[in-house]
DNA sequence: GCTCATGTTCCCCT
DNA sequence: CAGGGGAACATGAG
């Protein structure tokens, strides 16, 4: 389910009940526990209070008066709060508040948590990343976009060209850009440039909303199967391997 | 039993 | 060095 938009909607469900509460408890799965252990993470977060989280792409960054706490969602994590104590099979993370509990889920294990102490700190555990998508302007797109090889569906995937995309909200982008996967983004035309950047905003800032990559028949995330046809053409919607992942797109439309 | 899965990383080629 | 392909991670769903 993570791509930007669901993170952006763990985020505010972070914010809206765990944000200025004081944490009584932690249990944590050792699992997904990336640079640290849940002893030491216990005592890092015990008494704390969370500030306003951040994002950037898809990591949510959840800082406390001490130490930050930073989540990756992988492609299977979710946040739950609940009022009772009731530990799922699939909970990694249990942050316990004087009014209920968040719950960090993780089926996959693809996830992640991490600790950091700061700005410097957090650039590592974060790694090399790119602007966020939902904030690079269209002259910073550009820019990076023309100094990148390779085709656009690689390119949008890539976390450190731009970050929060993935599978769903870029082939819901292409789609819209009307660009084929594997155009090698070298060819790109500039209005088909600023396509991309329109479009890619367009999807993202739609499904901020629902909080999560929508299913809408026009942003192809319904017509991901066997026989479907592509919105706007009705032509039989195509399936490929792109850049390791699986892409559908409309063999007419996109160029 | 089989295939595929919204992410990332690592290894091997070209 | 940049890209592409494939495997791996762990656990389902169909």
């Amino acid at each position: 389910m993570p791509e930007l938009p669901d993170v952006e909607g763990f985020r505010r469900y972070f914010r809206r009940h765990a944000v200025g509460k004081p944490v009584r408890g932690v249990w944590a799965d050792p699992d997904e526990l990336r640079n640290t252990d849940p002893m030491r993470l216990r005592r890092q977060l015990a008494g704390r209070r969370f500030v306003r989280p951040r994002r950037h792409g898809k990591w949510l960054i959840c800082p406390t008066t001490g130490p930050w706490l930073v989540l990756h969602f992988g492609m299977t994590g979710e946040l739950h709060w609940l009022d009772q104590h009731i530990r799922h099979r699939h909970a990694r993370l249990i942050l316990q508040f004087p009014d209920g509990e968040m719950h960090f889920r993780d089926m996959r294990k693809l996830g992640g948590v991490w600790l950091a102490q700061g700005e410097d700190d957090l650039r590592q555990v974060l790694g090399p990343l790119g602007p966020d998508a939902l904030r690079v302007s269209a002259e910073e797109f550009d820019r990076l976009l023309r100094a990148r090889r390779g085709s656009a569906k690689a390119t949008l995937m890539d976390q450190t060209f731009v970050a929060g995309l993935g599978n769903l909200t870029v082939d819901a982008t292409l789609w819209r850009a009307r660009i084929h996967p594997r155009r090698n983004v070298r060819t790109l035309a500039a209005r088909e440039r600023r396509a991309l950047h329109r479009e890619m905003k367009r999807v993202l800032e739609e499904s901020l909303p629902h909080g999560l990559v929508p299913s809408r028949p026009d942003l192809l995330t319904a017509s991901r199967r066997a026989g479907s046809h592509c919105p706007r053409c009705g032509t039989v919607l195509e399936r490929a391997t792109v850049a390791g992942r699986t892409s559908w797109f409309c063999p007419r439309c996109q160029r």
